[in-house]
DNA sequence: CAGTGGTCTAGACCACTAC
DNA sequence: TAGTGGTCTAGACCACTGT
């Protein structure tokens, strides 16, 4: 734990638990930074994350103040919380799968592009149905390239692929592409997730890749309407 | 202007030129400082701006490499690209809007919530339809304080809001939270949107706030299934 | 070992705001 | 004028990597 992680998380803290009043500024940097017995871009820098988490807001010239809405609510991190994979989304719930489909094939030209791959490289295909304590919950489409990937077995897409990626293969994810939109219900749909004809669905489409910019998967999760909501937080830099 | 600005834009066209290979690492942070003539850290902020627009990442030990998928596609400043409101994000396109609904009122408990207001504020109150080159889009219902933002016409509820906002009130827009979920078509959806009973809706709920993190607009978005995608770019740090 | 990026310092000057 | 945050410097040491 660096030193401005130890700061930022210590001044979160304050925050929360209402330390420094709401109507004046906290602190100036000067006077943390003699209290924390480092330099003002040390304090700086702890800061900064607080201001990307939408806790606080900096005036020049008249300090660094709390935003009042940022108190309530408790979604700590919620900007870095976002691409992990159901299993990491949903914590403390029960989750499983359903491997409806597992075969690996030659991609598409959709695909492959998607990918950054030619068209005579491998890609397994995936298709799951999640269920979410018992519920049916998504059905997830998934690419993925042989030779980036690779190890994939029933037992991996039994539990996690993202822990798989990120702790047998020893990969980092870096970031993902989605596009959001609703749909009607297919075949596969109204089989698996147990809906009507004339219940929406929320698909997500993914492009995600690691932190080398190299694309591992490109998928379609396909939501029940009722079940699930996609929540983004984009804050202004 | 600051100097790390210049440099982050003066690297961003080399990497875009192909001034680097992309094999290689691009020059070390050093190399980097001595030809611009400045300190290590100004270099390395000027790349830190880079590598979160998923154009350059780094290997401890290694060096700085480009991200290939990140040199194709001109999508300059994605990240920050996203609330603009309707007419910001389509520009190039004629835009009309149809004024539903137009008042005054005491906001609900959940209203005055989000905004974090109470209910002796008055907020307006407005339901619009936004057509796309003379096709019917979205609906949008907005609930803002009256104190916040003011000065709300029919005139600027014809044009746009958030040109409003940013230009006659000179305030600056901060972020918003969003949900996005599908849902099933209502009445009014049916009579404006001119879709059939069983066509799904793409809603997306939003609290947007100004840079002082005040809230000042909570909306409701009810596009059209087959005309919106609702696109978001995810970087990790 | 040398070379890379990651963190941190102690101080400087500037831009903006309030008094 | 005093006080704030914004930028920038010229170094330092550490963590990690490959040879």
């Amino acid at each position: 734990m660096t030193k401005y992680e130890q700061i930022s998380n210590e001044m979160r803290k304050r925050i929360k638990e209402g330390t420094y009043s709401i109507d004046h500024p906290i602190p100036d940097e000067l006077s943390l930074a003699k209290e924390f017995g480092c330099s003002r871009m040390t304090i700086k820098r702890a800061l900064d994350i607080l201001v990307m988490e939408g806790l606080l807001y900096r005036k020049r010239g008249h300090g660094t103040f709390i935003v009042k809405s940022g108190i309530q609510g408790n979604q700590v991190n919620v900007v870095d919380k976002e691409n992990l994979g159901l299993t990491g989304l949903l914590k403390h719930k029960k989750i499983t799968s359903k491997i409806i489909q597992f075969d690996v094939l030659f991609p598409s030209e959709e695909v492959a592009a998607q990918l950054s791959i030619d068209s005579n490289t491998p890609v397994y295909h995936i298709i799951r149905l999640r269920n979410v304590e018992g519920e049916p919950f998504v059905i997830e489409e998934t690419f993925m390239p042989t030779n980036v990937i690779g190890g994939i077995n029933e037992e991996v897409l039994h539990s996690s692929i993202y822990q798989h990626i990120s702790q047998t293969l020893g990969l980092t994810i870096g970031g993902a592409h989605r596009k959001i939109r609703a749909d009607k219900p297919n075949e596969l749909d109204q089989e698996y997730l147990d809906c009507a004809p004339d219940d929406p669905i929320l698909e997500v489409e993914q492009v995600a890749y690691l932190n080398t910019g190299i694309p591992f998967e490109y998928s379609f999760s396909r939501h029940r309407y009722d079940k699930f909501v996609f929540t983004t937080v984009n804050i202004r830099r």
